[in-house]
DNA sequence: GCCAACGTTGGC
DNA sequence: GCCAACGTTGGC
C-alpha cells in the first residue's frame, strides 16, 4: 500500500517534539476518540509520515515530523485501574482503544503556526485549519504534507 | 482563563 | 431515536 500521511496532535506540556527527539520512539497512548482510534487501528502502516502538531501551545502548530514505526495495537493503559487513561469498557480480550508507535524524524527550527497553515494555498481542506476541529488524529494528503514540510524547513521566516 | 464547538452519555 | 446535559478540546 502506498505511503500515507497523518497529522497527530499533542499538547507540548504532555509530550513535545523535543521529547520525541530525545526518546527516538514513543507509544501514542491515550487516544479516546473512536474516529482517531479507527485511523490508528485500521489504516496506519509502518513508514507513514506524520505531521507532529502542538496544540495549546505558543504558538500552536506543526513542530516537526515523525513516522509510524509500529501499527495499531491495544492501548494497555486502558486496563490499568487508577491510570489516567483507564477505561473499564476496554478488556484485554476485546480492546476498545488502540495506539501506534511513532519514531522521531525531524524537529522544525520553528513551529509552523496554525495561523500560517490557515493562509497557505493548498491547505484549505486540512481538518486542522477548520473551525472547531477537534480530531486529534487525522489524515492529510501528500500534497498537504509536502507543503507543510516546505514551510517547516524554510528558515528566516 | 474563557468559552465555543464538539463528542458522548443517558433519560425518556 | 431524540436531544439536553455534560465533559473535553483547543484557539485565543
Amino acid at each position: 500500500m502506498a505511503k500515507r500521511y497523518w497529522l497527530m496532535k499533542c499538547e507540548p506540556s504532555a509530550y513535545s517534539i523535543d521529547d520525541l527527539a530525545r526518546d527516538g520512539e514513543t507509544c501514542w497512548e491515550g487516544v479516546r476518540n473512536f474516529q482517531a482510534r479507527n485511523f490508528m487501528r485500521d489504516e496506519m502502516r509502518v513508514g507513514d509520515g506524520v505531521l507532529f502538531y502542538a496544540s495549546n501551545a505558543e504558538p500552536s502548530g506543526v513542530s516537526g515530523l515523525a513516522k509510524i514505526c509500529r501499527t495499531g495495537y491495544p492501548d494497555h493503559y486502558a486496563w490499568e485501574p487508577g491510570h489516567k487513561y483507564f477505561d473499564a469498557r476496554s478488556k484485554p480480550d476485546a480492546p476498545t482503544w488502540y495506539m501506534v508507535d511513532l519514531a522521531f524524524v525531524e524537529r522544525f527550527a520553528e513551529t509552523v503556526p496554525l495561523a500560517a497553515l490557515k493562509v497557505t494555498p493548498g491547505l484549505e481542506a486540512m481538518k486542522v485549519v477548520q473551525k472547531g476541529s477537534r480530531l486529534s488524529v487525522q489524515p492529510v494528503t501528500k500534497a498537504e504534507y509536502d507543503i507543510v514540510v516546505r514551510l517547516g524547513r524554510r528558515t528566516g521566516g
